[in-house]
DNA sequence: CGGAGTGTTAGTCG
DNA sequence: CCGACTAACACTCC
């Protein structure tokens, strides 16, 4: 599923297509991601153009026209594909990667379309994403909601331990906890821990101040390369250009399972549930420290 | 074939 | 308030 790397992916890869263009069409074909009437849905897109796209943590907000916003959320198995022609520019959980005459899928609930002739896609096997329109007091109260981005200048030391308090649970449950820190999900939660040296069920409340500031500085290190990067493809994963984010090559702990570690190159990478998550750290490099 | 596991998160319960 | 757990759903893997 897109953590925040994959979104700001699609995020820039569309704005680069969708950002001008008017809304001419929407066609609902599940409405199981509209959790508002459908005919108001509708009504709330067409006609008004895209003036920008941006994002908060995993959520991508489209700023229409009448200064209301599209929010999509993806959640594990969302997809956007965006299609104009023979040109696709796909993002979302995985899928091969589209051809023209691919789409719509057995899982498209919702399709726009634009006045240029582009179409965008909005597809979702599980049906646990969402989309909704509103205005701009429900947006930012959606956006306050949301704890600390990093990579942005608000994500700072002193911000970073504000948010682990002195919390009693692990240290990966307060990076997957979207109220605290925004955008990270298992697989950056756990690549996180692994660059750290920290294992993910240590107590934040137990921890010490190097090895906050170890944390703090790799959840920056390693979102900032999975960007670079187009994100990471793993099985579900693929980015908003037609091709496939490729930063499951540096992945170092996920998945794994039974591998070498490769940084002490003696651990076996395991896997145990921490924070209700599979969980996978080298047991000798990231041990728990009493 | 049956059952467990899967990238998220909102909601519930203790 | 805090934290642990589960349901929402549909598919893959063992």
């Amino acid at each position: 599923m897109p953590e925040l790397p994959e979104v700001e992916t699609i995020r820039r890869d569309l704005a680069k297509v969708l950002v001008g263009k008017k809304i001419t069409g929407v066609e609902v074909i599940n409405k199981s991601p509209i959790k508002e009437s459908v005919e108001k849905f509708k009504k709330s897109l067409l006609n008004k153009k895209i003036k920008d796209i941006g994002r908060i943590g995993k959520l991508m907000i489209l700023d229409l026209s009448d200064d209301n916003f599209l929010l999509i959320h993806l959640k594990m198995t969302g997809q956007l594909i965006y299609r104009h022609g023979h040109q696709i520019i796909e993002g979302g959980h995985n899928l091969p990667v589209f051809k023209e005459n691919d789409l719509p899928t057995k899982y498209t609930w919702v399709v726009w379309k634009f006045n240029d002739g582009g179409q965008l896609y909005f597809n979702d096997m599980r049906k646990f994403g969402y989309l909704k329109v509103v205005d701009k007091e429900v947006k930012e109260k959606i956006v306050a909601k949301y704890g600390i981005e990093p990579l942005t200048k608000n994500f700072t030391l002193a911000n970073f331990k504000k948010a682990l308090g002195k919390r009693k649970t692990s240290i990966k449950s307060v990076l997957l906890n979207q109220v605290l820190i925004a955008g990270i999900g298992n697989i950056y939660a756990d690549e996180i821990c692994f660059a750290a040296g920290i294992h993910p069920g240590r107590s934040v409340a137990e921890m010490s101040e190097t090895e906050i500031k170890k944390v703090f500085t790799a959840s920056k290190v390693i979102l900032k390369k999975a960007i670079a990067h187009k994100g990471t493809t793993f099985k579900d994963y693929v980015n908003a250009h037609g091709g496939k984010g490729n930063f499951s090559d540096y992945l170092q702990v996920y998945k794994r399972v039974g591998e070498k570690c490769l940084r002490c190159k003696k651990g076996s990478i395991t896997s145990k549930k921490i924070a209700g998550r599979s969980s996978h750290y080298c047991p000798i490099c990231q041990k728990v420290i009493s």
